[in-house]
RNA sequence: GCCCGGGUAGCUCAGUCGGUAGAGCAACGCACUCGUAAUGCGUAGGUCGCGGGUUCGAUUCCCGCCUCGGGCUCCA
């Protein structure tokens, strides 16, 4: 047998028989690769272990526990699925069914029926069957006719194949077909076949650490007009273990839910009677909410911002000079009719920013000028979008508007960075990303010039701060670019919380001047920025980043005294009171349960320190100090542990 | 807004094949005064989300609405 020679990932040349297939290079590697082996990548495209090499190829083996390998098994996983819902469920047309994040769905048309909790286990049943029967999975091609008389009596798959024919694909059509001479298929058994690029796993045995999660709809190619079709999501991994580590994950970010914090800690809620995403904050969340507003106000105020406040209310003429009635206004709270006219909630504090600017002559000298509101605006978002803290319809932005001219920009850019990642950390975020969005060349305003020079700005502060960025192609607004800024919380989530964005719009609504060193009219650049983004939706993320576990300087109760007995109760009290002169606070729960109790509340409340203290400590002047998640520790003199506390809050003194 | 699933005591939930409801925790009272994650006994607490219909009778069945949850869509 002829030899051939392919390219190893490391550079190295390997000669095989001329008609070895990649399954074959693993296995001549080792078997143990051989057997985590579920595709390869050759030449630079993913192909299935089955494909044969040839002379000269470039071939990485993939394996089940890399990104790429879950995707083949999240995506094979996906095609076992679908064949199980169609054995069970006869009639049924299946539609798409992407590998995505931690795992996978397939979208179908049950003809009007739904699926509910319990068709999961049945599936899944169905699953584990056709992962017994070892099906292979075999790739083929064939013609766009002969596509459209294998699914003849699948109106969605042909819907596939015709638009790919046609030419009308998007990148998802692509991703399923091929192109339009070359539709690929892939079948796992003589009663399964789906349009698909691949590549798969070499056999349904391949698969098997996998769970269905849940039932929901979707519409058909995401149009709300389409069709509604049924969705079943699962997740799949290379092992058991890897399966039982994320649904563990699942489970943690479960307990760490913000709406369930918010009820058992009591921080705030949203009654009924008030409307949907509308809060009411309860003392504890309050002390915290206050706490992140002075720090935030703290920062501020020495950042060179000016403080300015704002009305929720606003004649509706000032929304029509802004633009808001015209793009967003069904986004906006109904109008109330007045006497002298109709006035409108508030969507965005930018409008009332313009007119304090405009409200006299402004001078370069002046600039930047950077003012700041903790200011409350009111969005109808649609009901069932509403998500807790995460999506409200009343909500407060930590925003500021700063106008600057066009040599400024840079170099406000740069400082806001660095103002914005400084703030972030100080609530204890460091796993930063960050994504710069470009012109959306269908929809702008402003001159090609401006844009680019703004962006080039954008970008260059983002250099100069030696950060990567993934730039958002045409993912703008309209009226500028912007920086996005992400957070990887406690158990790996990203949330998008602050925001950069430049506006060639607003100061040409409002007509907004500045007079130059020449003693010309010209109009500044505006930049819009929120740092928590939402106060509302930044603590909600707080909640779930400290598992509402605030650190010390936020916890709404700092220490909580616990006497032993009733004997103690005054020395208690002295503790506590040393504590509040120290400006920390301080509660004293009395001996009418038992300590053991007491213990545990104060630990199921999350509290930082709980103090104990008897005899010993009447005698001495000691507490007994429980820190949270940290062994307990007895005779610590008062004094000791006051500094204790210091050192602890000293993280974002202010 | 759309699809699906929920709404029973402050919280978590059980229950009623149609005869107006129960547990644990929490609250309150009494006893216990205790050194590190649930002391015991007792009391109180519910228009069974709201409105309509069917029925001798509805928390239970039907319809509408409100609201919450999971998704979809949307997010200046």
């Amino acid at each position: 047998m002829a030899q051939i020679s392919v390219v190893l990932p490391d550079g190295a040349r390997r000669e095989v028989e001329s008609d070895t297939t990649a399954a074959g290079l693993a296995q001549s590697i080792s078997r143990n690769l051989a057997k985590v082996a579920v595709a390869a990548e050759i030449n630079g495209h993913l192909g299935d272990l089955s494909e044969q090499l040839r002379d000269g190829d470039t071939i990485a083996i993939i394996t089940a526990d890399t990104e790429a390998g879950r995707h083949v098994l999240r995506h094979s996983t996906a095609h076992v699925m679908a064949q199980a819902v169609l054995a069970l469920y006869p009639g049924a047309k299946y539609t798409i069914g992407p590998a995505i994040e931690n795992g996978f769905y397939y979208d179908f048309d049950l003809g009007g029926r739904a699926f509910t909790e319990a068709d999961l286990e049945s599936v899944e049943a169905k699953m584990r069957d056709i992962v017994k029967a070892d099906q292979t999975f075999v790739r083929s091609v064939v013609s766009a006719d002969e596509a459209l008389d294998l699914f003849a009596d699948q109106p969605y798959k042909c819907e596939i194949i015709n638009r790919v024919r046609a030419g009308g694909a998007d990148g998802s059509d692509a991703g399923e077909v091929g192109s339009a001479d070359e539709v690929s298929v892939y079948r796992n058994s003589d009663q399964f076949v789906d349009l698909c690029l691949g590549p798969h796993v070499p056999s349904t045995s391949r698969l098997g650490h996998f769970k269905l999660q849940k039932v929901s709809s979707a519409y058909w190619r995401g149009n709300e007009k389409g069709p509604v079709l049924q969705r079943i999501y699962g997740t799949a991994w290379e092992s058991k273990a890897a399966l039982d580590e994320h649904l563990h994950r699942l489970a943690e970010a479960e307990k760490r839910d913000h709406r369930r914090l918010a009820v058992e800690l009591d921080l705030l809620s949203f009654p009924t009677e008030l409307g949907g995403g509308l809060a009411v904050w309860h003392p504890k969340g309050a002390i915290v909410r206050k706490l992140m507003e002075d720090y935030s106000r703290h920062r501020h105020q020495t950042g060179g911002y000016q403080f300015v406040f704002t009305p929720h209310l606003s004649n509706a003429t000032l929304f029509q000079t802004s633009g808001h009635l015209d793009f967003y206004a069904d986004g906006m709270y109904p109008p109330m009719e007045m006497d002298n006219g109709v006035y409108y909630p508030k969507p965005m504090n930018c409008p009332m920013h313009c007119l304090i600017f405009r409200g006299r002559q402004r001078s370069y000298r002046e600039l930047p000028l950077r003012l700041f509101e903790l200011g409350t605006v009111y969005r109808y978002e649609r009901a069932g979008t509403l998500h807790g803290l995460l999506r409200i319809r009343g909500f407060t932005q930590d925003d500021s508007h700063i106008y600057c001219t066009r040599e400024q920009l840079q170099g406000e850019i740069i400082s806001l960075l660095d103002f914005v990642i400084s703030v972030l950390r100080a609530f204890g975020f460091d796993d930063f990303s960050f994504h710069l969005s470009t012109k959306d060349p269908e929809k702008y305003v402003g001159s090609d010039e401006i844009w680019s020079e703004a962006t080039q700005a954008l970008a260059t502060a983002l250099d100069s701060h030696g950060v990567e960025y993934a730039t958002k192609e045409g993912d703008a607004a309209f009226y500028g670019p912007k920086i996005d800024i992400h957070v990887r919380d406690a158990i790996g989530r990203t949330w998008q919380l602050s925001t950069i964005q430049c506006d060639f719009n607003l100061p040409e609504r409002f007509q907004l001047e500045y007079v130059a060193p020449d003693g010309s009219r010209q109009r500044p650049i505006m930049l819009h920025r929120a740092l928590f983004g939402s106060v509302e939706r930044f603590f909600g993320v707080l909640v779930e980043h400290y598992a509402g576990a605030f650190p010390t300087w936020l916890a709404p109760v700092q220490v909580r005294i616990l006497p032993v007995a009733e004997a103690h109760h005054q020395y208690a009290e002295r503790v506590a009171a040393t504590m509040a002169t120290h400006g920390f606070r301080a509660e004293v729960v009395a001996a009418d349960d038992q300590l053991g109790k007491r213990i545990r509340n104060g630990k199921i409340e999350k509290i930082p320190y709980v103090l104990v203290v008897g005899d010993s400590d009447v005698a001495n002047g000691t507490v007994g100090v429980n820190a949270r998640g940290a062994d307990v520790e007895r005779d610590v003199p008062l004094a000791t542990f006051v500094d204790l506390v210091a050192a602890d809050v000293s993280v974002a003194a202010f």
